[in-house]
DNA sequence: TCAAAAGTGTTAAGTTTACACCCATGA
DNA sequence: TCATGGGTGTAAACTTAACACTTTTGA
């Protein structure tokens, strides 16, 4: 070690994940219910420390993998908490990021495990530390974010309806939208694409299919929603 | 220490500082030429290390500090850099954070003494490590955020003229701005003040100053430039 | 046959953009 | 007297918001 750095003070980094899942046309939140100290019996993100070997992002997909054992899961940075006595065993810095995936594709075997519940995001339990702090952070990312570039898609599955594509957005703005204008809108996007599936599963009816087209999309400023 | 914690890794943080000033119808950025290794002579962001008795905030207001003298500098999280290989020396994290001053405010015997210089946004050089990428994020965060927040004003005297409201707003994003559309907005929010002193250092004719009013602002939704 | 969700256009209101000239002053 | 930046309004284009009924189907 050079000598230049040997004088300067070390931390643990910590990341926490605001696990976003979307479920019965509500926002929900995958929270611990912790069996474990720092806080055993409190409500929590998932969290993990950082490791010698591996980026911070690195770090906030292995943390998300052991909890859901899935990769490629779409995240993006909320921000980083370094108030001395955030945490209260130790000193800890932690950085927050949130994460998108489809709640389908999601274990219940290792929800039991690690005692990991889905919440509704509007019946938010106190959180330990500054998580509370983390998820306001994260909704107002994910709102402006969720605006003007095609995440949302993240929430659902490969196929959707309108009426699930529209109640996935008035769930994530937390206020109700006019199916008409939404669809007009939708309508104007090349690379949001009907196909000619249906599903029954939502009415008697049936409601098309759509898929989104990452592909046909390019940062187009079109995409307002 | 407990046991819960002893077995985690611990790293270096730093804070890096992203100075914005606004000189003469252009951004500028308060940069190193390091005069100290490592990466001595080449350019670089204001940084230093976090320390045990404080806060990431207050780490990045001390380094501020050390550099300019100056307190109550507005200042903002950019984001948290933690590549493996991102400092060749030693691993290290780091914490960016802007910070919007008036340039009139800053003593150029201060910036002697570290080899500071106000580049001008439009000539950055290349930076050292990851600079460059935390210069553009920070740019993009101060577009988005200068657009429906007054933080603005933090790069202007205390009084300004319209004229020079306009060429910092144009200076933020890049692009010029209609004049009576940008005078006609302005005229619509209240906390934007005019006084009845006149500056006759820009025109012959002189212009009135305005002044911003941050009491009467709040969170108002009018705010957009 | 009826309940429940799917699907579909038009109009008014509001916002944004484009645009050109006169004013006041000091040198 | 003239060069320079300061100051001012209107109309067209575009975007957003409000709004209600018909369709399809399985139970």
């Amino acid at each position: 070690m050079s000598s230049f750095y040997s004088s300067k003070d070390k931390f643990y980094v910590a990341v926490d994940c605001i696990i976003f899942g979307f479920y019965q046309s509500e926002l929900h939140l995958l929270l611990l219910k912790r069996n474990f100290e720092p806080a055993k019996g409190e409500w929590s993100l998932m969290g993990g420390f950082l490791q010698k070997d591996e980026s911070l992002d690195q770090a906030a997909k292995r943390v998300l993998y052991e909890l859901t054992g899935l990769e490629k899961v779409y995240m993006d940075q909320v921000g980083f908490f370094g108030e001395i006595e955030r945490d209260p065993g130790e000193r800890v810095l932690s950085a927050a990021y949130y994460a998108l995936m489809n709640i389908d594709h999601y274990d219940p075997e290792l929800a039991k495990k690690h005692n990991a519940h889905w919440i509704k995001f509007k019946d938010l339990p106190p959180l330990i530390f500054d998580h509370t702090k983390m998820v306001e952070i994260a909704l107002d990312i994910l709102q402006r974010k969720a605006s003007t570039e095609p995440i949302g898609f993240n929430l659902l599955s490969k196929l959707f309806t309108l009426s699930q594509l529209q109640s996935l957005y008035e769930a994530i703005y937390g206020e109700s939208l006019d199916k008409r204008n939404f669809r007009k809108r939708i309508a104007e996007m090349d690379f949001i694409e009907k196909t000619d599936e249906i599903d029954k599963s939502g009415s008697r009816r049936g409601a098309y299919l759509y898929k989104f087209n990452s592909k046909a999309y390019r940062k187009d400023p079109k995409f307002k929603i």
